[in-house]
DNA sequence: TATTGTTATACTCTATAACTATA
DNA sequence: TATAGTTATAGAGTATAACAATA
């Protein structure tokens, strides 16, 4: 049945929104805010950036990385260094705050990656992961087909 | 491992990532935004409904649930209309058009849902299905823990 | 001429607090 | 006294467009 497909659907966006909800734990812990969380990640993973890539990595404008640049700026988690080889670019930087703070991101994501996954069967978690990949591959197919 | 079951995490945010740019088409196809669609989705579902009652299924501020409605009053998906017991409160009621784009809405979302989960077989799907709702439901025996 | 980032402007979403009308 | 919704105020995220400095 459809039925069933849509259920399976939403049960994903279901998870996903729940793990939504433990992000705004972290976020009042860090008195951070989601999209600054964002940026943390994307530098956590991707090293020092210009706020151009940055723009590019999140999806947003680069005015808009001015902004959220600028608050990471404020709270002492980031900070704009010069770029080594273009005059005109930044380097945004994590300080040694925003650092920790990335640690504790990756640790408290693991962390929920294990609670809610550690007991499922090693078979079970394949057939799983195997089914989000087809599907993610299968929406990248419809994607190209409507741009 | 455990980069097994945070690669297992990171793939369903993935998906719910994808879901949430296939929303984006349909937010400029509609011109309403995101948070404008959730409450005609709530509707969809729930009925007319006192703007109290929308803002407790939407998990926002009642003083939100006035801007939004208001917005869709404006663009001529919903209206106000008397609560019939209550004269306080108002039904928020969907117009013809806004009945119309929750139905896209609806359709919209099986037929994602179909694309993405038709060709998965019928026990893969179960598995996948079953993992999710484990996993639903360790998430929230967690928030009780930790509120 | 093209690119990086900023200033200018504007809209939406979100929240809390105080207020009005009703229950 | 309590509830439904609005006005008042404020902050954050988002966008486009025009501009500066630099490539």
């Amino acid at each position: 049945m459809s039925n069933d497909l849509t259920s399976a659907l939403d049960k994903v966006l279901h998870l996903a929104a729940l793990v939504s909800a433990d992000m705004n734990r972290f976020e009042r812990e860090s008195g951070l805010t989601a999209a600054r969380i964002h940026v943390l990640w994307v530098l956590g993973a991707a090293g020092p950036s210009t706020q151009q890539s940055l723009a590019s990595e999140l999806g947003v404008s680069p005015r808009n990385v001015t902004g959220l640049v600028d608050g990471l700026v404020a709270s002492g988690h980031v900070s704009r260094e010069p770029h080594p080889a273009d005059r005109r670019a930044v380097l945004v930087t994590p300080t040694p705050r925003g650092e920790a703070t990335i640690r504790e991101l990756v640790a408290s994501h693991a962390d929920l990656a294990q609670r809610l996954f550690s007991d499922v069967p090693a078979e079970r978690l394949a057939v799983f992961v195997t089914t989000l990949d087809h599907t993610i591959t299968t929406f990248a197919r419809l994607m190209e087909d409507t741009p």
